[in-house]
DNA sequence: ACAGTATATACTTTTATTGGTATATATTTA
DNA sequence: TAAATATATACCAATAAAAGTATATACTGT
């Protein structure tokens, strides 16, 4: 995979936001509609592109569509996200937010029974 | 400066290479052009468009017009460059040959009377 | 003042990316 | 089998980014 990729894709800050996401823990694309408050259209088509880059993959869940991370995913986004996480900037400071609301979000699904689909649920409870 | 405007100057191959030529030191147009192998315009007009982003400034020397990283650069530039210099792939190799071009240029070039800025000769020979 | 060299800008065309609307597919539940 | 939910795709319009050609500017040496 070219760096050049890889940097067009997280040129976006949507997309930026999703990996960011993913890189805590598989979730549903409805999960991460909620958390970015984005539409669905544009969330899939994100998300389908990023597929077929080759940084996550995706299989079904019931009606659920689960994403995550290809595993090991590419090293320069690993250090990018790690580098943004610790860095003070308004894009920074919303993937701190997004990952608060993740955890918010998933602690009111799990308690619903049905809610969550297994894979984020197993994920939560062994953390 | 925003994350998103960063990657998307270096989602460019030809602008990373720009900026890790300069990294390792002030260059002039021409100079930089004789390394790229990439036409006069096209460059004039990626430097113009980082200079505005904020990372690198110029001044005139002559006729020669000499561009160099602002200090401090973007760090998120630094980081992204030092893993790329490390990583293996097609656009990492072409970083490091750039690198190795730019070394031979100025050793040529220096030893030419008035063929090069006085900023990149006092560079060079005190390295 | 003139020719030459280095660089920048204006303008136009081409190509790529994004966003929106509508529609399709897959699955579950009643 | 029909309705509901979650997700994906096709299509089109809008924007943005890149590339190319020509021309302008700034400076130097004659």
């Amino acid at each position: 995979m070219e760096a050049s990729e890889i940097y067009k894709c997280i040129a976006d800050p949507q997309r930026l936001r999703i990996l960011n996401l993913l890189e805590a823990g598989p979730l549903c694309v409805c999960h991460m509609q909620e958390i970015l408050e984005v539409p669905q259209v544009k969330m899939s088509k994100q998300l389908s592109s990023m597929k077929q880059l080759g940084l996550m993959k995706a299989h079904r869940e019931g009606t659920w569509m689960i994403y995550k991370l290809v595993d090991p995913v590419e090293g320069l986004i690993t250090a990018n996200l790690c580098y943004l996480r610790e860095a003070a900037c308004a894009e920074c400071n919303q993937l701190q937010r997004d990952l608060t609301k993740r955890e918010k979000l998933i602690l009111k699904v799990t308690k619903i029974e049905n809610d969550c689909p297994q894979e984020v649920y197993q994920q939560i409870t062994c953390c």
